[in-house]
DNA sequence: GTTAGCACTCTCCTTGCGTGAGTGCTAAGA
DNA sequence: TCTTAGCACTCACGCAAGGAGAGTGCTAAC
């Protein structure tokens, strides 16, 4: 469907004026605010054409417009203008990435803390993730005395631990060789390799008890490849005018949730290509998020480790700044991840 | 200040039902759900008495009455039944725990949960932390050719990472011979330690880039005794009526955040002894949680690691359930953390 | 000291009405 | 044929008035 040039025009002024007010918009206010040479007349009737093609609607009779969800995506497939952020704001940015610890968890965290401070609405982020996950190092350290802490380096450059409870007591020097030992045969292995050794000589039982609790760790990592994502800026989303009542506020906080959130991203996880996706309001998979939008890339090495951040907001939302947004803080962090951790994910 | 048996009697029945309907409670009302062998009209006295002595309120003329904060002190100081939770309760509980990851910061976390879940409130916890903070363990892992990543293990069992980026290359090989003989050197020792030695030969620039990082976590370590806590429950929390009006449920968000927490806190967390600590409203340090009140504990072991849990609510909470819960929840991982970490807090 | 009775107060809910923004339609003008 | 002025109509919103209900405090009798 394409549209003719004025109601383009028309269409695009009353999504401008609708995001940025939360009040439906009118054919006389419109007029006051951009000198179209029209009449509120003929206004009224584009609008209602507008209507019927079906990028506006009612809330009731006599109301102003808003844009309906095909509204918004035509808004953004044909008629949004993209900027690119302006120095200032590009210097804000980096300044908050240069100030931070050298962290990877941190790094990604503190992205979607940008984007909710830029953007005043909720930012999501989730860890890189490889898809091959291999085992790059691991660490035994001595509790009690039948007890030790596995600490399990990964090819994501990520850290995991757990307990171990072992049948019988093993010191802090045995444990050290047993690891050097394993680190040895398994270093750069995959969980399905490890399984595959055929080992001649029978493993002691502390061996046994380790080797599994590294697989599972391992198995453990490469399933959560889709992993809860970091969340943050609710109170800046919350803060919109569409929030007032507090039934949508607490359904809203639900919606938000982390965990929730894991299982309705994947929609938009579909960005396997390098560009960001937009999905409005009821193109989300059904159930919640019908009336919220997101703005969604995918941040890390190509073929390597990745993972993916955006924006969560109502449908009434500054797609165009979201995006500007949202695709540079992906090249800051991507060019981050570059730069420290540039070979290891193939490696 | 002592009151009659009949005026206690009244406050409680008073502080029950408000607690329950969060509605101000009439003479008539009380006379309907509790029969003591009074009058209306004689319970409007006892009440007006109680007013005198500012255990009691009205929210206007033509209301009934809601306890002040004197009144809740009063009523969980002196009038409170406190009751052992039910073997069903427990079991739930223990179930909880028993289900979990073999992880202390899951333990926690999970702490938090299970509090707000059962008390329909907002449950917090902080991870264990102990006095001194020593060197375990620690090994390093090459990333790129002139990057490594350093992972410590601390005497509470924690594990930190940080990104290193030496001046030259190094191996793999040469990093992991690095890494034992400062394990040998530094091992047990504190962050002052690591400073103090006095050391002939000169440090290589790598060995030097290490040690400064490892110097500068256990210091961190050490200072972020009081960390963020972990916040559970925020949702239970607004469900409740005090939160219609979204103005006071958005204050109550940024309250209940766990950075502002962690400042808040530590005015209960002179809960230096074993027991539960109830801090009520105004007897919060001005400023914000006026109108919240704090049922705080100090779990852990002993002179060891130890940390912080509790609960936060509207000062119309149900005192007692929340103490019983707490504290069982206290005993539930405190328990948990003598098996599996008895030893290395002190070691 | 306790209680019945009563006048009074104040919130809350409902109802009704005026106001204003906005629409759709019609008929005249370009 | 497109545009515009004019007009009747609709509907949310805000405000005031009124009634119901719950509760209080006081007084006088038990």
């Amino acid at each position: 469907m394409v549209l003719s040039d004025r109601r383009a025009r028309i269409l695009s002024f009353i999504v401008d004026d609708y995001v940025e007010s939360a009040q439906p918009v009118g054919s006389q206010r419109l007029l006051e605010r951009h000198h179209l040479g029209l009449s509120s007349a003929t206004v009224r009737n584009e609008m209602a054409a507008l209507e019927e093609e079906g990028m506006i609607t009612h809330p009731h009779t006599s109301a102003g417009r808003i844009p309906s969800n095909r509204g918004y995506r035509y808004y953004v497939s044909s008629l949004m203008g993209e900027r690119e952020l302006t120095p200032t704001e590009q210097m804000t940015i980096l300044h908050q990435f240069h100030q931070s610890a050298r962290q990877l968890e941190d790094w990604v965290s503190l992205a979607a803390s940008v984007l909710a401070n830029s953007l005043h609405s909720v930012a999501l982020a989730t860890q890189p993730r490889v898809l091959e996950v291999r085992l790059k190092h691991l660490q035994l350290v001595e509790l009690v005395e039948n007890r030790a802490l596995l600490v399990v380096v990964t090819s994501d450059a990520s850290v995991h631990q757990m307990t171990l409870e072992f049948p019988v007591a093993a010191s802090q020097e045995q444990l050290s060789r047993l690891a050097a030992r394993l680190n040895a045969d398994f270093g750069g292995k995959m969980a399905g390799d490890m399984a595959a050794r055929e080992n001649p000589e029978p493993m002691s039982s502390v061996e046994a008890v380790v080797v599994a609790a590294v697989a599972e760790l391992l198995l453990r990592e490469q399933a959560s490849m889709v992993e809860t994502p970091v969340v943050e800026g609710v109170r800046e989303l919350l803060r919109q005018p569409e929030y007032e009542g507090s039934d949508r506020m607490l359904d809203t906080l639900e919606a938000v949730d982390g965990r929730r959130l894991r299982d309705a991203v994947p929609a938009g996880a579909a960005v396997a290509s390098g560009d960001v996706a937009i999905v409005i309001g009821d193109e989300n998979s059904p159930g919640a998020y019908q009336d919220m939008s997101f703005v969604l890339t995918r941040y890390g090495l190509p073929g390597g480790a990745s993972g993916v951040l955006g924006v969560l907001g109502p449908t009434r939302m500054q797609y165009g700044d979201a995006v500007s947004h949202v695709r540079y803080v992906r090249d800051v962090l991507t060019e981050l991840m570059k730069t420290y951790y540039g070979e290891t994910s193939t490696e």
